[in-house]
Parts: structure tokens; sequence; C-alpha cells
DNA sequence: CCCCACTTTCAGTATTTACTGAAAGCTATG
DNA sequence: CATAGCTTTCAGTAAATACTGAAAGTGGGG
């Protein structure tokens, strides 16, 4: 397989995946792309090879800068913006998962607690704080596990955890 | 607050959850739906609590079911279909790990095994399959941990987990 | 073997989500 | 302090996704 034809497909997979992820297409296509590069690229760079408009390109590398996916470079001489791809992927999965739990389950947390207060002493309303209770459980060993997760470092992590279910 | 409305609020916002894990809104409010009733409901339950259409109460049914994280339940002398959730979570989580593996991270292994094998012998190739060896590792990685975290019972997992990280 | 109670399918439509492009906003430089 | 070079914003539009409802399919009971 050729190099160009190799990047493409990657960018393409990448963007597919990610767009499962909770990073839309574009925007994990952009990080796709920066990942395969390996010289820093401009907004007219990436509007040029991956043929999307200059809003697009702006808001998504924005996006990509704010999850720390992607770094902004300054290059001497040049008054553009460059861009690079975070490339280690555990920092990657770090700053996915850390953007998740803020947007997702956190907010399930604060509404689990309000819920536990629902009126009434009829079987009804036990059952359901009998619900609610075992899933606020449930999502707080999540929660801790995942800040866990993203303080160790990853190879520690993988080894660790990897050795202890052999 | 009342039970009804904590009812409400939850399966909107179980819905919402859902809807960034891959799980579809409607499949996640009938999940939740399911959740805090003690009773099996039939489809014609679920499209007046839910106020959707017997098609969409149907397609997101047999998914739940399909995903594991339903059951259909016969009620003697009754010929309709009744349905329950799966109420442990351990199991919902597992079910969506499976599902979505097999869905993003397996089609993504198959493509870099096949892009390590990009032509040519200049720093540009090199650097491409260096890239691409990063993610197939880590992916790899990613992929043995996810099959393990099935397979363990989760209690195990999360106290263990938990006390490895102290 | 046909009817009735139910389930499934799917073409059409509505809703949500993402993208475009032009205009407005900055900021370094002369 | 005016302008050129670049970035940001956002109303309008396109594309993707989910839902509806009616018609077709299925199978148990009479």
């Amino acid at each position: 397989m050729q190099l160009e034809e190799g990047k493409e497909r990657f960018i393409e997979a990448w963007g597919a995946l990610g767009s499962s992820w909770g990073v839309t297409r574009t925007m994990a296509q952009i990080h796709a792309l920066l990942l395969v590069s390996n010289v820093p690229k401009s907004s007219d760079d990436v509007m040029e090879e991956l043929q999307i408009s200059r809003g697009n390109v702006n808001t998504n590398m924005r996006m990509l800068v704010e999850w720390g996916l992607a770094y902004k470079k300054l290059i001497p001489g040049e008054r553009k913006e460059f861009f690079v791809a975070e490339k280690d992927m555990s920092k990657v999965v770090k700053s996915i998962v850390i953007a998740r739990k803020k947007r997702e389950l956190e907010p399930m947390l604060r509404l689990l607690d309000e819920l536990t207060g629902v009126d009434g002493n009829d079987a009804a309303a036990e059952d359901f704080r009998h619900v609610i209770r075992d899933l606020k459980l449930y999502s707080h060993k999540a929660d801790s596990a995942l800040d866990a997760l993203v303080k160790v470092d990853s190879n520690w992590f993988f080894s660790t955890f990897l050795s202890m279910i052999k």
C-alpha cells in the first residue's frame, strides 16, 4: 500500500472511531491528520487536505486544544498558528475520559443524589429508592476508578492490571 | 419530590446519558422505564408511558434484548410479550463494552495491522509506520484490558483495583 | 385453515447535529 | 492609527440520525 493511501485510510478510520467516542468525526480526522504528519499544520493546510471549511477547522481545532488532544505551535517568522497532535495515546485517552466524566457521569451523580429523596413510604417508593441507591453506589465506584485511571501512569496501569488478571 | 416526578427525571437523564454511550436516547429511556418499574411491561405500556410509536418501541426493545440490557418475560395467560430490565449495572456495563469493542476497537486493530505494511523506505514512511505501531501496541493493551474487565466479577474488580491505587 | 392478536418492517418524515461561508473581530506591523 | 493577515463567530443550510404509522408478516386457538 502506498503511504498516501495509508494516511487517507487511517484518517477516515480514526474519524469513524472518534465519532463513537464523543469526539466528532471531523475533530478526530483533524487529530488523525496531525498524528500522521511530522510537521505542524496551519488552518489552511487542514482546510485543503480534508476539504472542509475554515469555520469548521477553526471550531474543531479549538476543541482539540481544549480537550488536550492537540497543541498550538508557534513558528518563528510566521503569523499563522500551527498545530501538532498529542501523540501519547495514554494522554489522549485520559483527556477523553476526563472530558466525558465531567459531561456525563458527574451530572448523573448529582441527579441520583436528589432522587434518593423522593417522598413516600409505600413499596413503590422503597423500590425506586433501592434502584437509585444501587446505581449511585455503582456510579461512585466507576467515578473513583476513572479518577484513579487518569492519575496513574498508563504503563504501570496496564502492566499491573494485566498481571492481576492473568 | 414525588415518586412520579422522580421517575420522569430519571428516565430523561438516563436517556441523555445513554445517548453519549452509543445507546440511543430512546433505547436508554426504555431501559430506564423498565429499571424503575417492578413489573414487566408490554409494548403498549411503553408506547403509552413514553409517548412513542409502536415501531420505535419494537425496534429499540429488540436492540435492548440483543445487547443484553433487557429480557423478554412471558406471562402465563398473556399473548403479548413483556420485558424486564437487566438491573445488575456491572452486566449492563459489560454488555455495552462488548458491543462497542466489537463495533469499534476490533475493526481499528485490523486496519492498523494492514497499515504497518505501507511501502517506502524514506523517513516519511518510517514515521508513519512508527505512529501506527505505537497505536497498535496501545490498542492491543486496551483490548486485553477490556477483555479482562468483562470476564471478572465486578465487585472483585473494583475492590482490587481501588486497593491497588490507594 | 382462517381469524385475531400481536410483532415486524420500512418508506416517508421529523429532529438533531454538523458544516459552510461571509462578515465581524483581533493584532502585529509599517 | 490604518491596513493586511489571520482568527472567530454564527445564521443559514446540509447531512446524518431517529421516529412514525400503516401495511405486511406470524402463529396460536377455534
